[in-house]
DNA sequence: AGGCGTTTGTGAACGTACGCACAAACTCAC
DNA sequence: GTGAGTTTGTGCGTACGTTCACAAACGCCT
C-alpha cells in the first residue's frame, strides 16, 4: 500500500522477478520492532504472537506470517524471544548500523523535524541540515548547522548520506530531488504535496497530511451519511449522488 | 494498504455489508483532487485520463477504475471536465464544506502544523489548539488561542469538530483520545508512535515519520546488498541471513 | 517418560487490487 | 453524413494480501 512507487521499483531488480519480502510486510515491520521496544522496556523477555499483534494492533495471524517471512525463530508453546526479534528485524531492515538522513528545507516545518529527538532511538541521525534562504544558512538547530543547499553533493558524500527528507514549498520539491539524486541520494521522504519524478533505482515515499485528513473526512462524511437517514436506505446501499452540473462550481 | 483499523472499521456499518469505494481508491481521491487543483490553475479545462494520471503519479487504468466507481462523467474522445471532476471528487471526500479540525499538543511538531497555512486550500480549518502544559494555555499561534485540555468537551461542541489530530508525546496519547472520543470526535490523525484503541465507529490513521523512514531503510539495504555482490547471488533470490543469536543483541 | 496445554508456522480459501486490452462512444474535419 | 482518430469505461486474467484453521513442536508437570 502505500505510496508512490516508480516504473519497477526496487524489490524485483531484474527480470526473473523474485518476491522476498511482501511490500506489505516491510511496511509492518517498523510498527513491530516499536512494539517490541516497548515490551523490551517492560521488562518482557518473551511474547506470544498474541500479544505483539495487540500491542501493533494487527492480526495475530498476519503477525505470525509476517515473521515467518523472515525465517523468524519462535518457539512453540513459549513465543517469541524480544531482543531476539529486535535484532532480526533491525538486521532485515538495515538498521544494524545507524543510517545518517539529511533534511532538505529548513522552515516550519523543517524545524520541528530537526528539533526532533525521537530519530536516534529508531535508527537515524540527521546527519545535515540545507537550505537556499541566505537567510537561515549558518543557523544552528538543536547543534546542527543549516548548510548552503549547493553543498550538498560535498556533504553527502563526506557523510555517506542515502536518505533524504525534503521539507521544502511543492514548487521546489522537483528540483532538490534532482539535486539530491544527483548527490548520489536514492532514497527520499517527500513532504512536499506534489509528485516527484525520480530515475528507476530511487525509492520515494510521501507523506501528505492534507490526503490523510481528506480520507478521514470522506469516512466522516459517510458516517453521518447513515445516521441522518436510520431506515431503508433506497435499496440498502449508500449511492453516492453525483453532483449537479455547476454545483460548487469555480467558473 | 494503508493504516490501523480497528475492528470493523466505518464503511461496512452494519450485517447487510457494501462495499461502495474500495479503500484504496478513497485512499488516491485526495491525489486526484491535488492534481486537478494544479491542472485548474495551469489553465486546463480538460483533461485526459493519461494526463491526470501522470499528474498524479499513478497509471491511467487505475485512474479510470477509480472515477468510475464514482459514476463519473468523463467524455470519449476528449477527457474529463477539471471543474466537474473537482466538484464531484469533493462532493464524494465530504469536502462541500469546510471540516474544522482541533490539534491537541502545541509543542515542536504542533507548533508547525498550527503554523501551516496549506490546509485551507484542502477544505480544512484549524479551528482550536489544545494543550496540558499551563505555559503554553493562552498563548496565540496564528491567531488561535491555546485552550487548555479540559476545555474540549466545550469547545469541540461549539465548533462542531468532529475530526482531531494529536501531536502530544506518546504517553499522553491514549489518554488525549479518550477524552477526545468523550468530547465527541469520530476521526483522530496520530502523530504520535503508539497504538490508539478506539471505540467502533470512530477512525484512526497514523503517521509515524521513523515508520517511514524504515521502510525506506530496508529498501536501501536491499539496494546495497545488490550491487555488492553483483553476480551469481545463491539462486537469483536474495536470502536474508538470519541474525546469529546474541548479535548486536543488547542483553 | 509420557501426556497435556500452549503456541508457532503454514496450507488453503477467500477477497481485494492491479493492469491489459478492447469495444463503445464521442469529436472533428471534410 | 461519414470516416478517421481519440479516449473512456470495463471485462478478465493475474498477483497480492488476509484470514481461518490445524498439525507439528515445544515446555512443563507428574
Ligand atoms: N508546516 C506544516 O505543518 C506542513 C504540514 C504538511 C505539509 N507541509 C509541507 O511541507 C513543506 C514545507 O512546509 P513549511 O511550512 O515548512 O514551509 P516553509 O515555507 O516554512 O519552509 C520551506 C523552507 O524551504 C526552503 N527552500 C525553498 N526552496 C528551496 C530550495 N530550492 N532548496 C532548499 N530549500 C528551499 C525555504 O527557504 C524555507 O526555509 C511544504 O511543501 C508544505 O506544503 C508542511
Ligand atoms: N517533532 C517532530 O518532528 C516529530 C516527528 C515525528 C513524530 N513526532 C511525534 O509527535 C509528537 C509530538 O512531538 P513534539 O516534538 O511536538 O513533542 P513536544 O514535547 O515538543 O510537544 C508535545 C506537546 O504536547 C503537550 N502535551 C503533553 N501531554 C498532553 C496532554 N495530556 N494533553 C494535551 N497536551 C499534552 C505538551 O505540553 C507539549 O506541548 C510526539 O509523539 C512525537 O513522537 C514528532
Amino acid at each position: 500500500m502505500s505510496q508512490q512507487r516508480n516504473g519497477q521499483a526496487a524489490g524485483a531488480p531484474d527480470g526473473a522477478g523474485f518476491p522476498d519480502l511482501p511490500e506489505a510486510t516491510v511496511a509492518r515491520l517498523p510498527e513491530y520492532l516499536r512494539a517490541l521496544h516497548h515490551l523490551a522496556e517492560t521488562g518482557f523477555d518473551t511474547v506470544s504472537s498474541e500479544g505483539l499483534a495487540a500491542a501493533a494492533g494487527v492480526n495475530s495471524a498476519k503477525l505470525r506470517k509476517d515473521l515467518s517471512h523472515l525465517g523468524s525463530y519462535g518457539t512453540r508453546g513459549v513465543g517469541y524471544d524480544v531482543a531476539l526479534l529486535i535484532a532480526q528485524i533491525e538486521h532485515v531492515l538495515g538498521l544494524t548500523q545507524r543510517r545518517t538522513v539529511a533534511l532538505v528545507g529548513v522552515g516550519n516545518l523543517g524545524h520541528a523535524l530537526a528539533g526532533y529527538g525521537g530519530f536516534g532511538t529508531r535508527g537515524f541521525r540527521i546527519a545535515a541540515l540545507f537550505d537556499a534562504d541566505p537567510g537561515r544558512v549558518g543557523e544552528q538547530i538543536n547543534g546542527l548547522p543549516v548548510h548552503d543547499i549547493r553543498r550538498l553533493p560535498e556533504v553527502v558524500a563526506a557523510e555517506a548520506i542515502s536518505i533524504a527528507v525534503i521539507a521544502t514549498p511543492a514548487e521546489a520539491a522537483q528540483q532538490v530531488a534532482d539535486q539530491l539524486v544527483a548527490a548520489g541520494v536514492t532514497s527520499i521522504l517527500n513532504f512536499a504535496p506534489c509528485v516527484l519524478s525520480v530515475p528507476d533505482g530511487v525509492d520515494v515515499r510521501k507523506v501528505d497530511l492534507a490526503v490523510e485528513l481528506q480520507i478521514l473526512s470522506f469516512h466522516e462524511h459517510r458516517k453521518s451519511a447513515l445516521t441522518t437517514l436510520p431506515s431503508h436506505p433506497a435499496n440498502g446501499r449508500v449511492k453516492i449522488r453525483p453532483a449537479l452540473n455547476g454545483e460548487a462550481l469555480a467558473t
